[in-house]
DNA sequence: ATCAACCGTGTAATCGATTCCACGCCCCGA
DNA sequence: TCGGGGCGTGGAATCGATTACACGGTTGAT
């Protein structure tokens, strides 16, 4: 593969000069830029970007750490990032957590031994000393839907609250009153939040949120399926299952159907996460939806001014809900008032 | 951030010696090492990746492009991928083509320009020039699931054959006759694959295939929702819609929604690549299960064989047919013979 | 006419690693 | 006693770029 060095034997001037005419420097002839140019054509030559980052000692380059590739939300979230980032001329490299640490922190590092700018992190649950240092050392970084508390690093994320609300209040309407929900990871802030929001509302509404009806997932399949089967289980089933992430309401959706029981007729089913699936389950699935592309955008931006120097500022997005037919039609009360 | 050169002052030798610790080099005295391990340790010290890739010409880093990242099928087989390169040694960095060639040709440019070890792709629709230069310039590639005639590059890929007959062969002992194809694209070699295939078992079973029954599509949920348009619209519209990818069937089944049809009472549908979701949507989708872990790794072998100087081998694993219930049920037919 | 400013260009240092080569030392055999 | 052969080590070249600095030649102001 041609160097630098060829280029500049080629068009019959030094090294440096072929260096200003591809980092378009002022000071170069239009006779000298016309010939390196022909050179580079001729020879096919592309710059190496390792020598280039070791020199610069920039990559433009950001790392992305998501907890889980298979999960349509972060795929979706993965897009819009490298989609932002390309257009602000820089490349995403995507590590994959599977939502183990140990998986999270191989990432974090490869990604810091390849001198990437900047890193984007949906921390996974489970502490890693790590993630502290890396914050510590005064690597760019930003959080992306989750984060870890105490850590000096802007987050982007949704805020479900009002949604989550409009939720109970729709489940409220249509008469279920024992409403129960799959949490994620305690240790994951997005766990929590979405268990508070839904606490929140509950209280709201005036309805009892009994700890029977608080379970514990781990935002995977299985662990939707296996909560769902302690609900039923229960001497009172609830009425409605909430899930705080799409796979742990697929998961649900199995538990119910391996029982027997129908959707929503026996037991309705609501998700955090809207993803285009849902359209297409039976039956379709009613779901607080964030705003994915807007969180990746947001999350980009927030870290490229980091690594330029420019102040980073935390985002909170609001999520809204769509209301589907899992949880029962609501057809039967018309909103227009003609 | 600390480099070779701090660690070897605070050790007391030179770089050369911290050098031949951290590549366990053998003729470096226990006492040397020792003192090295040590300054490693105190300063947190991680070798530069880039420095080392500028050196040593090799950057322990495979390219992965796929055609779309929003599609299941890609995201199961990039996991794997990642996961057979991390157990050797090797990252992964992945680009989205998003079925578009310009910004494939964008990925492989940059990818090439960070050196990468070698180059994992799915090519898009629509010929690249700079994919055929590529190949011939001697970097280390392999093809996945689809590919280009008429280069020299190895390819691993699911032999649908087999299951396409199976498929037609449950369809036909349903007692449908009249079935239809949304094809993919024709540049795209699995878009024609699939379709011979196809024709092939409809002629084994003495079933015509009329050109109205072959839809052109682009693997994207949109044109399967639109071909399916034109199949209700026809005259004599088929009993059977058998989409190329899992997209395509997706676009299938709202079409057939929205014309307030039932599957598989009205219409049934079938699809090429099985994902999980399949199992939830309304009815669960029959469908031809590709090898994709299998693929990915087998990829992954033959491409890190090519980087280090083994002789690659193209591969076709089978793809086997799953029978769910949205061409119909056979429960009616029992197959134990007890 | 003189000098400063400027322009286009080249030389060489530099980034952080790896690795060839040489050097000093010790041990062993002749 | 002397020489050859490891062994452990350091010096320095090298990978392919960027960029500070120097240099020669114009140009314009005084």
């Amino acid at each position: 593969m041609a160097s630098i060095k060829d280029v500049a034997a080629q068009a019959g001037v030094s090294v440096a000069t072929v260096s200003r005419v591809l980092n378009s420097h002022p000071s170069v002839s239009p006779d000298a830029r016309g010939r390196v140019l022909a050179a580079v054509e001729v020879l096919g030559y592309r710059p190496n970007a390792v020598a280039r980052s070791l020199r610069t000692d920039q990559t433009r380059t950001l790392g992305l750490v998501i907890s889980d590739v298979l999960n349509p939300y972060f795929t979706a979230l993965a897009r819009s990032v490298e989609e932002e980032a390309r257009g602000r001329g820089y490349s995403v490299i995507i590590g994959n957590a599977d939502e183990r640490p140990e998986q999270q922190d191989h990432h974090v590092r490869t990604l810091l031994d390849r001198r990437i700018d900047g890193l984007l992190l949906s921390p996974a649950d489970g502490d890693s000393p790590l993630l502290t240092d890396v914050a510590r050392s005064g690597t760019p970084m930003v959080f992306v839907d989750r984060w870890v508390p105490g850590l000096d690093v802007p987050v982007v994320r949704a805020d479900g609250h009002r949604a989550v609300q409009d939720l109970v209040a729709h489940l409220h309407a249509l008469g279920h009153r024992r409403l129960a929900i799959i949490a994620g990871p305690a240790a994951t802030t997005t766990g929590n939040e979405r268990v508070e929001a839904f606490r929140d509302a509950m209280r709201a509404h005036g309805l009892a949120l009994p700890d029977a009806y608080i379970g514990q997932g781990d935002f995977q399949a299985d662990s939707g399926r296996r909560v769902t089967e302690q609900f039923l289980a229960l001497p009172e089933p609830p009425e409605i299952v909430f899930a705080a992430d799409n796979l742990m309401a697929l998961g649900a959706l199995d538990a119910v159907r391996a029982r027997g029981l129908r959707v929503p007729e026996d037991i309705g089913i609501a998700a955090f996460d809207d993803i285009p699936w849902f359209v297409h389950t039976a039956p379709p699935i009613t779901a607080v939806a964030q705003p994915t592309g807007d969180l990746g955008r947001a999350a980009v931006r927030a870290l490229i001014d980091i690594v330029e120097g420019r102040a980073p500022q935390s985002v909170a997005l609001p999520a809204r809900l769509v209301v589907r037919s899992s949880c029962g039609e609501d057809t039967a009360t018309p909103r227009s008032t003609a």
